[in-house]
DNA sequence: AAGGCGGGGAT
DNA sequence: ATCCCAGCCTT
């Protein structure tokens, strides 16, 4: 749940998700639409199909989640983040958890301000790794995450109160300056994004996900339900977005109708 | 290496 | 309005 989305908007979906799921037993067991279903609000919802396949193949291969990073890698929706984080937060092993906030605060650190990029993410990682304080990787990692979303946010940095000042290449950071350096670096302006196909299929799933269980929706019902939120063009992909939505694993046809995938 | 994938809070 | 978020997978 946290690939890319805030702590505080987790948290509640989170505890909801345990209640319906409170083990992997129970996980491995659930239909993968229940999950997609617990998962409402979230995004990504390609996520929720990895951590269902995640529950079934923790129970086949492992039978309990294993702490091995290559084993942890092995599983969907596992990357060098989530395995790190495993071993980091769940066993009390010493890891680097290398997420967003532990890329920025190690690059200010030790190397600037980070647009434009002073160093590869490779150089990053062991320059973190060399900061990792042996069996207080917990600690280590927790801190750097919350002093990266509460103070030396991607923003507006707040290097006032920041208790790394001192020591800090970056430091102070002048928001504005932040800015312009990021503007400098910029291509191409985004599409609007209620124009976007990535809209319409959160809209599509979304609509899915609305369905009593069991229940499928045709094209047409389904175009009909979108109207008022899609753009016309988007409206005429629809076809083509389910057959996205259905190869992702997320949405099933069943003749004429469609929902979602179990 | 680059592009796709969501939704909502913060500024 | 725009930015950004405890990334991962496919091409």
């Amino acid at each position: 749940m946290l690939q890319q989305t805030q702590v505080d908007r987790v948290i509640p979906r989170y505890v909801q998700f345990l209640e319906r799921f409170p083990n992997i037993e129970t996980l491995a067991a659930a239909p993968r639409a229940d999950v997609v279903r617990a998962w409402r609000g979230l995004g990504y919802n390609a996520r929720a199909v990895r951590l269902a396949e995640f529950g079934r193949e923790v129970q086949e291969r492992f039978v309990r989640i294993p702490q091995e990073t290559e084993a942890l890698r092995s599983l969907p929706g596992v990357g060098p983040y989530t395995a790190a984080a495993i071993r980091v937060f769940a066993f009390e092993l010493d890891d680097v958890a290398m997420d967003t906030n532990l890329r920025r605060v190690t690059h200010r650190l030790k190397f600037g301000i980070e647009y434009p990029p002073l160093a590869s993410a490779r150089t990053i990682d062991e320059t973190a790794r060399a900061l990792l304080p042996r069996g207080n990787a917990h600690d280590f990692n927790s801190a750097l995450m919350d002093l990266g979303a509460t103070i030396c946010t991607a923003r507006a940095p707040k290097c006032l109160v920041c208790p790394l000042r001192d020591a800090c290449a970056a430091a102070p950071i002048s928001a504005s300056v932040l800015d312009a350096r990021k503007r400098r670096m910029r291509v191409a302006p985004p599409a609007r994004f209620r124009s976007t196909t990535r809209f319409a299929r959160g809209r599509i799933v979304d609509r899915l996900r609305a369905l009593p269980p069991g229940a499928g929706i045709s094209l047409l019902d389904l175009q009909r339900a979108l109207d008022a939120d899609v753009d016309a063009a988007l409206l005429e992909r629809v076809p083509a977005l389910l057959s996205d939505l259905e190869a992702d694993g997320i949405v099933q046809r069943r003749g004429e109708a469609y929902a979602l995938s179990e």
